[in-house]
DNA sequence: CTTATTTGACCTCA
DNA sequence: TGAGGTCAAATAAG
């Protein structure tokens, strides 16, 4: 329960901070969907758990189904109307190996990575005050075993632009938490090496890692290579496929977001699996993300009327004014801060009485 | 108190 | 042998 409770309430605060942005990012629709992927996601999340928990798959998926576009209505399915994935430098975007290892989708959030770049590239603290200390009295170091680099199976490696809102010296989100272990500085590198791994493999034994390096010749974009699969439970769930990755609308997408639209956990067998049977889950998010592009003309008109009112805008302007995935907005968005506080309440009062 | 970051030291491998 | 990858103590932050 702990993990849904995590994962609500991680919506909560991307959906917070995505409010935040809106009057920065509004000219930015690309960089506002993988806002919106990041917020389906962790609610994704927070349902598969609850059906490990029991709960029935109908009920369970609900949300995510409130999401299905109803495909007589709507134009999405034509290719141009794909949501408008910004063409940022697509040189910048393309992917350097493939391997059969998939990289996730959302490459531009950047709710995950909790603080490191600005401590990263600020050079900040504990260390030069532990060196200090360790200076008057190091300890003997013990010899230690199993720092093996070996498995160097699956490896991937992308190009990911720094981000163009706030503070752009983040390193990029990828909708999985990360957990920095060390920081190199590079021989012939003018930007040091970053390393992450998975926040849960203490939990899952999840043995996911990645390593972030800024180019040297564009500070503005970072070199992101991941290895190994993730194998905890928020990183299981595919992320997202988008749109044209069962086919049509290739050429209208960033590479990035295109050929790298399933989650890292995905064999190849699996990702074709994926995309062929579309499952209820994928099928679901994939849904929901062709819901997105009618969100963003609402959202861009919310803009002019005020922010606050975007929920109802989008509700009204959308062709289907029953959508119910809009309850779930409407919930998402009136919540008040990010905080979580008395809205989680409000949403999960009596499945805390439940006692899961 | 718990969790994340920093960073020097250590380990592996080319 | 040295570059790159990892560990873990010290520290910061919430």
């Amino acid at each position: 329960m702990e993990e849904v409770r995590s994962q609500i309430g991680e919506a909560f605060r991307l959906a917070g901070e995505l409010m935040d942005e809106l009057p920065t990012a509004q000219n930015d629709p690309a960089y506002l969907a993988a806002r919106c992927h990041g917020v389906v996601h962790a609610y994704t999340t927070a349902i598969r758990i609850l059906q490990r928990y029991g709960a029935p798959q109908q009920l369970a998926g609900e949300p995510l189904d409130l999401l299905r576009l109803r495909s007589g209505s709507g134009t999405e399915e034509s290719g141009a109307s794909q949501f408008p994935v910004e063409p940022t430098t697509p040189a910048h975007l393309r992917r350097l190996q493939v391997e059969p290892f998939h990289v996730p989708a959302d490459v531009f959030g950047r709710h995950a990575v909790r603080a490191a770049g600005a401590a990263d590239f600020a050079g900040a603290s504990g260390g030069l005050l532990r060196r200090l200390a360790s200076s008057r009295s190091p300890s003997p170091v013990q010899p230690r075993q199993g720092r093996r680099r070996r498995e160097s199976g699956q490896r991937q490696t992308v190009m990911v632009p720094a981000q163009r809102t706030g503070n752009t010296e983040l390193p990029p989100d990828d909708g999985y938490t990360w957990r920095k272990y060390g920081q190199k500085d590079i021989l012939g590198s003018r930007y040091p090496r970053s390393y992450y791994r998975c926040t849960h493999k203490n939990y899952y034994g999840c043995d996911a890692k990645k390593k972030v390096q800024r180019l040297d010749d564009d500070p503005f974009t970072y070199e992101v290579t991941y290895c190994g699969n993730h194998s905890c439970l928020t990183s299981t769930t595919p992320l997202f496929t988008l749109p044209d990755a069962s086919a049509t609308t290739a050429t209208t997408n960033s590479p990035t977001t295109v050929a790298t639209g399933s989650a890292l956990a995905l064999a190849p067998e699996d990702l074709l699996d994926h995309a062929q049977s579309a499952t209820a889950l994928s099928t679901s998010i994939h849904l929901g993300m062709s819901w997105m592009p009618a969100s963003f003309q609402s959202i861009q008109a919310a803009m002019g009327a005020g922010v606050g009112s975007m929920p109802m805008d989008v509700s009204t302007a959308g062709k289907d004014t029953d959508y119910p995935a809009l309850d779930l907005a409407d919930v998402m968005f009136n919540s008040g801060s990010c905080s979580g506080g008395s809205s989680m309440e409000g949403l999960f009062s009596s499945h805390d009485r439940r006692d899961f």
